[in-house]
DNA sequence: CGATTGACGTACG
DNA sequence: TCGTACGCCAATC
């Protein structure tokens, strides 16, 4: 581990967020930076995504989306296909891999886990 | 060590 | 209302 503490606790602050999202709710990349004091670095939560393929234990990505609802990383994923089906069987509905009734199924950690 | 990129978001025209 | 520009911070080239 050539990570810092700070960086290392970064990437680590994301998971854990992740995973508190309860199922059949998703949340944005802004939501989660703003919760872990980031602020705009939405940027990072993304990195912090990319770095979670093959975390154990799995990191829920398919529930974090962007301020539109849109399913930016499913490309991501192993197939761009797997991120909206694991939201769909969730009980999320995507269309033209955009979350319905998103402002529904938002789960901000700095109003709900607060 | 400097420039570019990146699963975003907000501001401005 | 829609399109474009800029800012964030870390990692990679």
């Amino acid at each position: 581990m050539s990570y810092s503490d700070k960086t290392y606790s970064f990437f680590e602050n994301v998971y854990e967020v992740v995973r508190l999202i309860p199922k059949g709710r998703v949340t944005s990349y802004g939501a989660i930076a703003k919760y872990i004091g980031s602020g705009g670095s939405s940027r990072m939560v993304g990195w912090a995504m990319n770095a979670a393929h093959g975390q154990r234990p799995k990191v829920p990505a398919q529930r974090v989306v962007n301020r539109v609802g849109l399913l930016t990383g499913r490309h991501h994923f192993e197939t761009p296909e797997t991120m909206q089906h694991l939201l769909e069987k969730e009980g999320i509905t995507v269309v033209n891999h955009q979350v319905q009734n998103f402002k529904k199924v938002i789960w901000d950690p700095s109003v709900e886990l607060l």
